[in-house]
DNA sequence: CAATCATGCTACATCGATTGAGCACGGTTG
DNA sequence: CAACCGTGCTCAATCGATGTAGCATGATTG
């Protein structure tokens, strides 16, 4: 009766865990049967309600569960959505964690999410145990080598998406860094006329950066406010590296300060803190965190709608684009005061 | 030649993997012998050096990677270890989460970690599918109902721990709440002699919290300041009912604040700034944040030593100790200016 | 020279779930 | 009564990797 000389069920070898050839002996019944009615597919295979009962109540008693390692390598589909993260420790990577997680369960996938601490080989080898695991899709969140990771997707034959910083050879999700770079600079130019912002943070290699200094360019320029060179700060995210920045400064500091990240924020106010007589400044900040918006200064932020930007990466799940699609979502302009 | 009727290697069908089989064909080898020298037994099992460079050139060409499902089940052994957490919004849980994915893979374990938002079904479910992947180990963190979850992973064989919420069913790791209120009480009444503190935010049912009001209460006996019932304001950890729970009280706010999550110092802090004139209030946290310690009346906050908590699971796992088993680890207090 | 041993490799059963093929049985139909 | 159908179930192959058992071959020993 499909035992295949396996200890006796019910001998609780605590060792080994309960399979659907354990149930099937203790309802009398095949293998193939207890399949059926636990997954769902027994109506199609002309199960009767009544064994389907039994089966599903001897499963209970149990506390049985799938091994899905089984079920996936057989079914070939795994139903895994992977995610490859560079940090958790910001709220905009936070959010687009949880949102990813929720969304991927609505639609019965299993969310796989993974940070690499933005250390390229990390990425890469997270990318490749993602597939081990026959990832359904990889999406590659603020990768160091996005297109590395792609071309590695492709040649195993798994979908990969880009979201938040764009690639060539898969297609991407990302804000509109312009728009909103452009729309949070005339915030802070509307409060303080005539005098160019400090743009601090981030690289211009960097294809988010670049773009937010388009954005804060075409703002000065709408406004016909010349720009000095000098006005550009592309220092690094870090916090000590604004800190440095801003010691390293010659001549006053303008009033308004476009700052490019929640993390290059914390070492710009770190370092305002510690001049006296304090700087009269007002802040405006790309990405947003609740506390930073209860800072005195700070006048506005810029928020990422992670929830619109994972509402697209879902709709290209499974849809296979062209590689070259890149999707821009519009920011959201939070104002304080 | 071991081919198994399969489609000849080779013509590249986009839906089908790469597997050891068409790797043994294209290295003219047997399956085993690709196994053995991709997953580095080969040594042992006497395959020839020259063999086993031919089978790697071939695998790096096929850009071939594991079905990790196949191994795993064939192994008995996933290397998975999964972790349940409530959410990913704030910088304790975001920096278990970083700190427990680079734990694991130091000792060649593959993390998973889901996040559950507080919701006691989905905690569950999420226990059930980690236990479906085969985990080799459960850990629970913040979870609303430990036991049940212990009980599950126990009935499966897997090994359960429990962070920072312990449970009766399951050896908990969790940071000493009471040494660290009575910490920063004690910092906050240095601060303001002779005058109680106001405790505010958390549920009293909740184990951390009641953790904390005993060590507010310690202080303030260590110091010989009478309590009065009205010091203790547990309203509930969320922004909002912390504003509410304010608007609500009567008299004079004491100068000192001893807020119990960042959370809650959301609401704390939203509500002094509406107040005209300001109070002068000095406020210390349990957590910390990094923009929430530049707020200009944060006068100390407690940092839970998280590094320290997941050095203590990871001596735990594989290990099977007693469920009884707590470890407190310290919290570390962080004095501002 | 026969017996023994080391070396280098392969055949095949196995892990647990899934699923196409097909068996047995009772009821209808022409 | 034979041919046919529907119902309820089981058999056995399969997914890909692993590892035990064992087969050749050539070298070494008594």
């Amino acid at each position: 009766m499909g035992e295949k000389g396996k200890p006796e069920p019910g001998s609780r070898n605590a060792a080994r865990r309960t399979t659907i050839y354990d149930l099937a002996a203790l309802a009398e019944a095949s293998a193939s049967a207890v399949s059926a009615v636990l997954n769902g597919t027994w109506k199609k295979r002309r199960i009767s309600e009544r064994l389907a009962e039994r089966i599903l109540r001897v499963a209970e008693e149990q506390g049985y569960s799938v091994n899905l390692q089984a079920s996936v390598l057989r079914r070939e589909k795994s139903n895994i959505v992977g995610m490859i993260m560079p940090k958790y420790d910001n709220r905009y990577f936070g959010a687009i964690a949880e949102r990813f997680e929720a969304r991927a369960r609505a639609q019965g996938l299993f969310p796989v999410i993974t940070c690499t601490q933005r250390d390229p080989e990390l990425e890469f080898e997270a990318a490749r145990e993602m597939i081990s695991y026959q990832v359904e899709c990889l999406i590659a969140t603020g990768a160091t080598d996005p297109d590395r990771i792609s071309d590695f997707c492709a040649a195993a034959g798994v979908q990969a998406i880009n979201l938040d910083l764009p690639g060539g050879r898969a297609p991407s999700v990302v804000s509109d860094n312009f728009g909103g770079a452009r729309d949070l600079a005339h915030l802070l130019l509307e409060r303080a006329p005539h005098e160019p912002l400090l743009f601090i943070g981030g690289r211009p290699s960097d294809h988010n950066t670049a773009e937010r200094i388009r954005g804060f360019r075409a703002a000065h320029a709408d406004r016909g406010i010349p720009l000095p060179e000098s006005a550009i700060l592309a220092c690094g995210y870090a916090a000590e590296k604004a800190e440095a920045a801003l010691e390293a400064r010659a001549g006053a500091l303008p009033r308004g300060l476009f700052v490019n990240s929640t993390i290059t924020l914390e070492g710009v106010v770190r370092w305002l803190r510690r001049q006296s007589p304090p700087a009269p400044v007002e802040i405006g900040t790309f990405d947003w965190d609740p506390f930073a918006a209860l800072l005195p200064d700070c006048v506005g932020m810029v928020e990422q709608d992670v929830a619109g930007m994972l509402e697209e990466v879902f709709r290209l799940i499974g849809h296979a684009p062209e590689a070259g699609l890149r999707i821009e979502v519009p920011t959201i302009l939070r104002r304080h005061l």
